[in-house]
DNA sequence: GATTGGCACTCGCCTTGATTGAGTGCTAAT
DNA sequence: ATTAGCACTCAATCAAGGCGAGTGCCAATC
């Protein structure tokens, strides 16, 4: 790495392209030979040899070995998706595909799901969605049912019509019908207020306790300081077609493709990635090592968060191996991003 | 197969015995010479030879190669695991591993998860639970919240703790109370009813509509119809630890794996061979082809249906390779679905 | 007659060595 | 600055040979 990338010029930079163009549709190190034949302007493998001698010098491409072709490396392809790339547009088949299965009106009620299951699909890839952050959801419904031993079923909706259970156990026993009320209170006051709001609301209830409430609301506010105490659904994604990932070769190494999955079914790593792209909006890459997570050496991740009215709620992507047709993931995970912030808008109608 | 295994005598069958339990332990074909040496009987390797053989013209061995050692075929693991194997004792540390998880009181409501991520974690291969089946499930409670575009969300309670949640399309638009009505009058008339049940009388209550029933009461049974009409909710399972089986070579063929995931991911073959355990009780093993299924043929299944209330409601097993410790996996999976059967059981509490 | 030792044979696996071919780097000519 | 030419490197492929594990069979033994 003797230069700053400034010293290349639009040559360089269209061969670097094609290179690694080549090398996406290929996955074989690209030679002199062949990328002479495919530049549009014409020039000798020698000449193509020098450039690329520059080009290994910038730390942009490298061999394998002595006499294999070159290979873009991190650098290279990062360098390539912020300068060089011609997205494509999206395939109209696609498009539609996404639309009726993000169309608000045959949801089936998990959106995420569904969106997830897209991704997936259409990309041949792994797809992942984050579930909506919890500062953006707020309470539509909340209800008690009793179980045996003191303990209590909470059924809460959030948002639209995401359903959640949880079971709490309380100091005393509570009669159906106490727990009834209680939930007819809890929703009347706080209904349609954000789940921190919510907790912050009831825990400050709790506090001034002097006020002037009847032992059954104490009660609701306790037992839904209990619902909500803690961060009971951890930030959780939706991962899907992991199997698809299978099928490359460059992620077959026996072990590779386990930590990857381990990765995936520990989530923690996989979810602190995603969170970085919820402060940036737009589409995010991170190829390779950039993740900084080693089960994700030979991935590439390409994300986008999600907003519903303007606030980013969530981020969704796309996992595959770092040689991807970057083209079209990106404007593809640009578009269903922005439909799904459209389809969980529960305000506006998805335009067909 | 020139012969009946009735050919067999004491000592072949031990043999027999020693050289699977060989391979399950090494992974390696086994040869006369470990044979001789492993085995309680001091015999020659030459004698050794003759004997399997003769195992071999009844097909319970084979060479992979002339000279390699021999392996079990599918019917020397059947016969093995029918006749030959003594079943070793739980181990403690499992057992009190198993009594914790599946204690009723620390549930979190979803026991048929976490048995799946027992099996998985203490057998180190995939652990696979099928919901209990619907004819045993009966109703708890029943809600109705109204959504945008004359749509429905239905939330539904079964059993003791478990939710289902589904969204429903009505013919005309319903207000809040309206449909807490018919939520109220539901539950008062279907509740403690098994969803079988809840169906037929629902449909028969349709049939001979001129009942003396209010408009109130017609659509609310509508509205159940609606919610109850079909396997909306599939028999389905809950599958855990399918990344432990990417540790194991003999299924590690590229493709195999890949085959191997996908049937995992369509479920219903595997939904297929898990409802042959239903019909019978006890342990059930399918060993490699016995399936029937391609993608299960390297691998082993270990079943055993589970009951509540001495009544078959679904089968939980262990999913690894042919070659797995049958003689450790079979006594843990019975064990397993009897604390299951009695964890799910609302009547009794689990013996500590 | 069952068991055993001996022996030739088979076959997978590993190493070695030679060959090939793709691709490079360098240099000298244009 | 570009190009042609050439020597060189190195992975990949293949064949040949040696090794070793294990077999099958036969004749000797108990």
């Amino acid at each position: 790495m003797s230069n700053d990338t400034r010293d290349l010029n639009e040559r360089s930079l269209q061969l670097l392209k094609t290179l690694v163009e080549r090398y996406i549709s290929d996955g074989q190190p690209v030679g002199s030979r062949v990328l002479s034949k495919d530049m549009d302007i014409n020039l000798s493998p020698a000449t193509i040899r020098n450039v690329m001698a520059d080009l290994e010098d910038l730390g942009l491409i490298h061999s394998p070995h002595t006499s294999a072709g070159r290979i873009p490396t991190v650098s290279g392809y990062r360098l390539f998706v912020d300068s060089l790339l011609t997205v494509k547009p999206l395939d109209s088949k696609d498009i539609t595909r996404l639309h009726q299965g993000l169309s608000e009106r045959d949801s089936d009620g998990n959106m995420i799901g569904i969106a997830s299951r897209l991704l997936a699909e259409l990309t041949q890839m792994a797809g992942v969605v984050t579930l909506p952050k919890k500062e953006l959801v707020c309470l539509r419904h909340i209800e008690f049912l009793p179980l045996s031993h003191k303990r209590v079923l909470v059924i809460f909706v959030t948002n639209e019509q995401e359903v959640h259970n949880k079971v709490i156990h309380t100091d005393k026993l509570f009669s159906a019908s106490e727990l009834q009320q209680a939930g007819a209170y809890l929703n009347s006051i706080y209904c349609g207020r954000s789940l921190i709001a919510v907790r912050a609301a009831v825990i400050s209830e709790l506090q001034d306790a002097q006020k002037s409430m009847n032992e059954g609301m104490l009660d609701a506010i306790k037992m839904a300081q209990l619902t909500f105490e803690s961060d009971h659904e951890k930030d959780d994604y939706v991962l899907t077609g992991e199997t698809n990932l299978m099928g490359f070769s460059e992620l077959s190494g026996r072990d590779h493709l386990k930590k990857l999955f381990d990765a995936f079914s520990q989530k923690q790593d996989v979810i602190h990635l995603l969170d970085q792209s919820m402060k940036a909006d737009g589409v995010q890459i991170f190829i390779g090592e950039e993740s900084g997570y080693r089960a994700f050496d030979q991935c590439s991740l390409v994300t986008s968060s999600y907003s519903v009215n303007d606030e980013v709620v969530g981020v969704l992507g796309v996992i595959g191996p770092t040689r991807m047709a970057y083209e079209k993931i990106i404007p593809f995970v640009d578009v269903t991003a922005k439909l799904l912030g459209a389809a969980l808008n529960p305000k506006t109608t998805t335009p067909s």
